[in-house]
RNA sequence: GCCGGGGUGGUGGAAUGGUUUACACGUACGACUCAAAAUCGUAUGGACGCAAGUCCAUGAGGGUUCGACUCCCUCUCCCGGCACCA
């Protein structure tokens, strides 16, 4: 399709994988397989589908897996793109292979440091020192997500805390947006809620514990808290323990040391310690809070532990008001939101396009001298000592001071690969467009993307991330719009035989192997037939089997004068699975079309307009089998070029129907009837029947009628 | 702890106020076959019953309603996410 020609544009955007050796996980065919059939019916309903797909293959999963089994990580890089790449195109998806994406590729790298560049330029990367979480054994610095329950993914070694200067980008400016825009996006409740939480907007006052010795107002402390309306139950203050001290995230104990000071309670003038306590978080609010162990449970654990105070008191709405009232408090509205930490001190990711020199400071590489390549090198692996691979290499860092032409070094860290995937979708459509990162008018006419299937494990990073990027760069002018997806739909996940698929239980399934014995329609068939898509499934080989005899069954369909018997259910079987696939729930419109065949066998075979119908409705899903059956029909290339069926509402309604009787809400009798057969009526044949008559007979009762469905007869007792 | 999602036959699931268990898997029996596979047919929630039939059943308990898998309340278990969130 020609992407600037296109008169009704639909982009139809699944998230790229991250490519690893295993190869295609059949989780990711699950995926796409959804996402593929919804493109291809919207395609029949007369939309341009632009349906693209890339491999998201710099960063750290990918360099891992280099490390783990000792390959270069570009040219495990290159073995690992041929490898997807010839999967993707068995799993029968209509991907545009003109219009790929590789993160690696300096041809797109070179854009994700210009948008780096941008960020800079627009004050939104900045530098700062943060601690980052440190696996002293494997020397190297770990993502959060890296680090569970405290300890190193790879090695279970504990991991510390380091402090080092990095760059970020500042999230934290967009929150109240990244929160309000929420409301207008046609996401799943689920999602929307996840981000909120993650966003973790809250109201609260920052209120003043003013020192004992009014002399030494530097020792007073401010709290922030968002229940003021407690603060007369406060019994302690607690400020955060010194970074050095250790402080596991794992620990539930609560851990203090009394200062030695005390402060004023705001609000009751009493005098109260101040202790250090592990467990307040310096970095958020002011890194201290006021302990009311009448009301708070953590702040009652500690108190009881240490012997101290515990004033019963009721929460109090006037405490709001008097603390901004009398100048002691001043309301706040804090977020959990962090800024997007972008430097990682590895060697597999885009270097970071900047250069430090001695008197001018930090300055952006030029944007023509972009893309600054990544060099191959063979001491890859990462050292530690809070640098990466690159820091090791001269003829990559000495370079010259954009500014001033003085002897500068570079930026030795890569960026976040969460920075490759957040502006990926925009790439697309501009793939080949060699002097832009996106092109204005391509871009205008295919974004936002229309919809986007992706997985509910990146709702917070990954789909807050993109949102923010596009913010930022719709405000430098960059885009005309703010949010990237108007839709975003998230599958479940795919289980086998009721069991998580993992390496170590061995039951992951190669989607190859499968393809290759029952054929790509069979697995694509079972694999939506399995339940909704967004609930995910669970796979069994005894089911697939059955689903490879339904399609031998289809088949063998006799083909040849139209069976008027068939009329009324083909038009329910258009509408019903029209409906379905635009719900995505492909599980059903396939029952439907199961319960259809079923009854084609009854009648002996079907007509070839009603056959033409069928392969057609079946063509997203099944694309080869339509297509060879819509060919074996007659009908001009292709079934995907044909519009989709339309049915007639008059046809589809029934001028006969089963009216249940009822006697006191029992089911004793069926009877059927026109459909507009009032109660009078019904109620005179359900007394004919015996099954009904031996209930009422010689009793009163009362009747409750709705047309064509229930006749219920209530014997009051 | 908080926030989501869920609990329906032997299994995956269907049904969003009106015949619970669609569709499929599995199982049993039968047909075809020398035999097996494949295919086709029949049956298949539970209890009692020769049968007609009756009763019970959508995690548990309660409520609203002529009628509840569906709506409301309480509880419980499973799955997922977040978490010393001040």
């Amino acid at each position: 399709m020609d992407l600037e020609s296109a008169k009704k544009p639909f982009y139809n955007l699944m998230m790229f994988p991250y490519p690893s050796a295993e190869g295609l996980h059949v989780g990711n065919m699950y995926a796409f397989t959804a996402a593929d059939i919804y493109g291809r019916f919207k395609m029949m309903q007369g939309f341009d589908v632009f349906e693209p797909i890339g491999l998201d293959g710099f960063g750290i999963h990918s360099e891992n897996f280099a490390l783990k089994i000792g390959r270069h990580p570009m040219e495990h890089a290159k073995i690992t793109e041929k490898n997807f790449y010839a999967q993707l195109h068995k799993v029968g998806n209509m991907y545009d292979w003109s219009k790929t994406v590789e993160t690696y590729d300096p041809d797109y790298y070179r854009w994700t440091q210009w948008i780096f560049v941008q960020m800079y330029k627009a004050g939104l990367a900045y530098r700062a020192t943060s601690k980052v979480n440190w696996c002293p054994k494997c020397k190297t610095v770990l993502a959060d997500e890296q680090v569970i329950d405290g300890k190193c993914e790879r090695c279970s070694t504990e991991t510390i805390k380091k402090a080092l200067e990095q760059w970020f980008f500042r999230i934290t400016k967009y929150a109240q947006r990244l929160l309000d825009n929420l409301e207008g996006l046609d996401w799943s409740e689920k999602v929307k809620i996840s981000q909120r939480n993650w966003i973790g907007r809250s109201e609260g006052v920052i209120l003043n514990f003013k020192a004992t010795n009014p002399k030494s107002q530097n020792e007073s402390i401010s709290v922030f808290t968002t229940r003021p309306d407690t603060v007369h139950g406060a019994t302690f203050v607690a400020v955060a323990t010194q970074a050095s001290s250790l402080k596991s995230q794992a620990s539930k104990e609560k851990i203090g040391k009394f200062t030695g000071r005390y402060v004023l309670n705001p609000a009751t003038g009493n005098k109260i310690p101040v202790w250090r306590v592990n467990y307040v978080d310096e970095s958020y609010g002011t890194g201290a809070i006021m302990g009311v162990p009448a009301h708070d449970t953590r702040d009652r654990e500690f108190a009881n532990k240490y012997g101290i105070d515990i004033v019963e008191m009721e929460p109090d709405e006037k405490w709001w008001k008097r603390a901004e009232e009398e100048g002691w408090g001043k309301r706040e509205t804090h977020y959990h939101l962090r800024d997007w930490l972008i430097s990682r001190q590895r060697y597999w990711g885009p270097p970071i396009p900047m250069i430090k020199c001695p008197k001018c400071d930090w300055q952006p590489v030029a944007e023509d001298q972009l893309p600054v390549l990544l060099p191959e090198i063979d001491d890859y692996q990462p050292e530690g000592e809070g640098k990466g691979p690159l820091a090791k290499h001269k003829e990559f860092y000495e370079t010259k001071c954009p500014k001033c032409g003085g002897v500068a070094v570079r930026e030795t860290d890569v960026s976040d690969t969460f920075l490759d995937s957040a502006w990926y979708f925009l790439r697309y459509p501009s793939v080949g467009k060699d002097s832009v990162a996106w092109d204005k008018e391509l871009t205008k006419k295919w974004l936002p993307v229309d919809m986007y299937t992706g997985g509910p494990e990146h709702s917070n990073l990954h789909l807050l991330y993109t949102r923010f990027l596009t913010m930022a760069l719709k405000d430098m002018g960059h885009l005309d719009f703010e949010e990237p997806f108007k839709r975003f739909f998230a599958h479940g996940m795919l289980i086998k035989d009721g069991a998580k698929m993992s390496k170590s239980k061995g039951n992951v399934i190669n989607p190859d192997e499968y393809i290759e014995k029952y054929g790509v329609d069979a697995v694509r068939m079972y694999l939506m037939f399995l339940g909704p898509v967004d609930q995910g499934g669970d796979f069994r080989d005894t089911g697939m089997e059955g689903m490879t005899r339904f399609i031998r069954r289809l088949a063998k369909i006799p083909v040849g004068e139209d069976k008027p018997a068939l009329e009324r259910g083909l038009h329910r079987l258009v509408k019903k699975v029209g409906e379905d696939i635009e719900r995505r729930h492909y599980n059903t419109a396939i029952s439907a079309i199961m319960e259809f065949v079923n009854s084609v066998f009854e009648v002996g075979g079907l007509g070839k307009d009603q056959a033409g119908v069928v392969w057609r409705l079946m063509a997203p899903m099944a694309p080869y089998l339509a297509e060879e059956m819509w060919e074996r029909l007659g009908g001009e290339f292709s079934v995907h070029q044909q519009r989709w069926p339309e049915y007639d509402p008059k046809l589809i309604l029934e001028e006969k129907a089963t009216v249940v009787v009822q006697v006191n809400s029992r089911v004793r009798e069926k009877l059927v009837v026109d459909k507009e057969t009032d109660a009078k009526t019904v109620e005179q044949l359900a007394l004919a029947s015996d099954k009904v008559k031996k209930y009422v007979e010689g009793k009163k009762y009362r009747v409750v009628f709705v047309p064509g469905k229930i006749l219920n007869l209530v014997i009051d007792a």
